[in-house]
DNA sequence: CGCGCAATCGTTATATTATAACGCTTGCAG
DNA sequence: CTGCAAGCGTTATAATATAACGATTGCGCG
């Protein structure tokens, strides 16, 4: 599932498939470095600002679920750290994203025991949380703003005289690159 | 903090208490035996409607579900059924589950990898969920319409160029009868 | 009826995801 | 520089889910 297959472009590419900064779906597989080394500095900031310690093996496990834009399991960051030397166990690993998800740098994709690096700046807030969109073919997540829509479901939840905690909006369909679905 | 202190259950309860039928969270404590064969016989109903195969292990599964109002995990509905004497292996309980999936009499709770018993009539399209609310405090889950939520949804992923197939929503939180969270 | 096929289920084994328990190490506030 | 909480290692196990393959069963159809 993890080989993001890149069709040959065989048709004439417009501006959509041109990697828009502004998509929550950027192609994958480019300037991963660059991006990347971003993505942990802002994450190195998050645990600096709330006086939370970035530790390596947690740098190490964030820089594993950043290096992609797909959703990545636990035992996967396991594997992948492992084949760099970095032999821990499961447990460590759970302890390491707990602390990541706490400090909203990563997030939960609850439908598939995943996780991804979030790469939005705002809604960092917990108990709110933004609207998840995951690609079934090359596994991308991007997130979209969802306010009015979680607000929405608060007043629904209220309607029923339930008291909301914790909401999550997950959609999985295809990414803009992968298409329709067609293969 | 507020003391909302909920009466142990001895107390002289209110109009809210006495589970009211059409609220998502009817009392679980209730004449489960009747509705329990009406629900079994709504079920049957749509098994027959759409020409599929209610088994006898089938209906069981489905038995325990919709037994509680709270979600139950496939190794609970196993270890009850264990106890009535039905020893099966867990991909039998698996299989069982995706039958009623696949039929619509029960939904997947993803956030809590458990199970819960339709108790509605309308939305079993598939594609189309509602919304789920699930009680941190006794488990229950109830829905709530949720169309015109999952329309905006729908429209926010196509805003993104994201071509949704599968939405979920699910809240956690306190349900009527749980109140606040305090116990 | 009974043949044949597809669906169901049994059986065994294993994969995948997640946490418990306990003790050692380390960073750091005092 | 010491005491304590956070972090982590280690071992073990719990909880959730599926693979593979053969036996059985329901049932449409000749």
């Amino acid at each position: 599932m993890s080989d993001t297959q890149v069709p040959p472009n065989a048709a004439p590419v417009k501006a959509e498939a041109k990697a828009d900064p502004r998509s929550p779906f950027p192609n994958p597989n480019q300037q991963t470095a660059k991006k990347l080394a971003q993505t942990v500095e802002r994450a190195t900031q998050v645990f600096a600002d709330r006086g939370l310690r970035f530790t390596k093996l947690r740098q190490q496990v964030f820089a594993e679920i950043a290096a992609t834009h797909a959703s990545i399991g636990a035992y996967e960051i396991l594997a992948r750290l492992g084949e760099k030397g970095t032999r821990v166990a499961p447990i460590s690993i759970y302890r390491a994203i707990d602390a990541l998800l706490d400090a909203g740098v990563i997030h939960r994709l609850e439908s598939k025991n995943a996780f991804f690096a979030c790469r939005r700046t705002d809604h960092t807030v917990k108990g709110k949380r933004p609207i998840f969109l995951s690609c079934e073919k090359c596994g991308a997540v991007g997130e979209v703003d969802g306010q009015h829509i979680f607000d929405l479901i608060g007043e629904a939840a209220k309607g029923a005289k339930f008291n909301p905690r914790v909401k999550f909006v997950e959609v999985s369909g295809f990414c803009p690159r992968c298409a329709t679905g067609e293969t």
